[in-house]
DNA sequence: TGTATTTCTTAACTTAAGTGAACGAGTTAT
DNA sequence: ATAACTCGTTCACTTAAGTTAAGAAATACA
């Protein structure tokens, strides 16, 4: 399990076997089951989030009902915009299927900077990354239609539309749940 | 003029007047006319540009015609992903207003950080907080219809409706130049 | 200045998404 | 085991965006 941790790591910096059993040693593993609420709207929070296994979602309540805007699978982190702004947060954050997180947070976060340095870098380096990937799928998104964006998760997320219930999936996509079945329903009709 | 540089930079480290004259003496500004092509599809570049005055945008060409998504203007940086990912550029980038423009390349940033460590830390803030506004920005616009996003804009950025064609308007907005105008003329008529 | 081009708007028609309601299948709770 | 919910789908209807075309207004330019 810990193996995903470092590999993940290994993507940015490299870690000596004093580094990783002190990582280890910090216990920052917590087991989540599905439909656990991780943070409401108005909470302040320190905590980030990795996902070792499973997976969790970012959603609005407009108008009494949930938008989904994001999905994080394994290998991926998510820092709360509330975390960064020290302000209320303006969205939930929810446990999709029983997952393997590793939640971690400032004061923490101080601790761990302090015993290596290397994780300033690898945090600078995620950032930039994650600017560049969230930029060109915003894109994505703008310029096309719910049908390509479908299809488009078909091809670069598979597992997301397997594993997440479909009216959260829609209101990822923009639409409503009926729209996606339609819409579903009209890509197997074409097909055909 | 430089004042709107200085200012911009002194939100994220100080700058001590030396430092000033030397960045001044790099010669990193340029006046570029309205309709200018600054980077096309294709190209590799390792130019990244900051707004001082003027308006620049980030456009597609999908299926022959643009899909504009994003506008940078006073204050704004824009580094296109093929920067970062060393790849050739998938979108253009156009001048919409008559502009002056701080155009820095990889070559001379590492000049410019070689005589301000600085710059890195500015670099990796300002990465964040671009980050942390991106990602607000996407959740807004996944979470809003278009006559939302355009009543939105109405009131974050009312500047951009006055200096931008109404059809890159439109297509930062994700509809098309048609749709624009009717829901304008449908805003009119609800306040009547 | 006059001509061409671009930009914006309007209109009629088509297509797709929103809405409200109903239904069955599966899940949860009691 | 049964009742209450949740979830996905379907249907009929409404609303808004896409499309095609045309014309007016503004801009560029020769």
């Amino acid at each position: 399990m810990q193996d995903i941790l470092f590999d993940f790591i290994s993507k940015y910096v490299s870690l000596t076997e004093d580094e990783k059993n002190v990582l280890l040693s910090l216990d920052l593993f917590r087991s989540v089951k599905k439909g656990t609420t991780l943070l409401k709207e108005g909470q302040k929070s320190q905590d980030f989030y990795f996902v070792l296994k499973g997976c969790i979602r970012k959603y609005y309540i407009i108008d009494g009902d949930e938008k989904t805007t994001a999905f994080y699978t394994e290998m991926e982190a998510l820092t709360p915009h509330c975390v960064i702004s020290k302000t209320p947060s303006e969205y939930f954050i929810g446990c999709v299927e029983d997952s393997i997180l590793l939640v971690s947070n400032s004061d923490m976060s101080e601790e761990v900077n302090s015993k290596f340095p290397k994780f300033d870098t690898m945090c600078r380096l995620l950032s930039e990354e994650l600017l560049a990937k969230q930029q060109i799928n915003f894109d994505e998104f703008k310029t096309s239609s719910p049908e390509q964006r479908y299809l488009n998760l078909l091809q670069n997320r598979p597992d997301l539309i397997q594993r997440v219930p479909q009216h959260q999936l829609a209101s990822y996509l923009g639409i409503k749940p009926q729209s996606l079945s339609r819409l579903r329903a009209r890509i197997l009709e074409k097909k055909s």
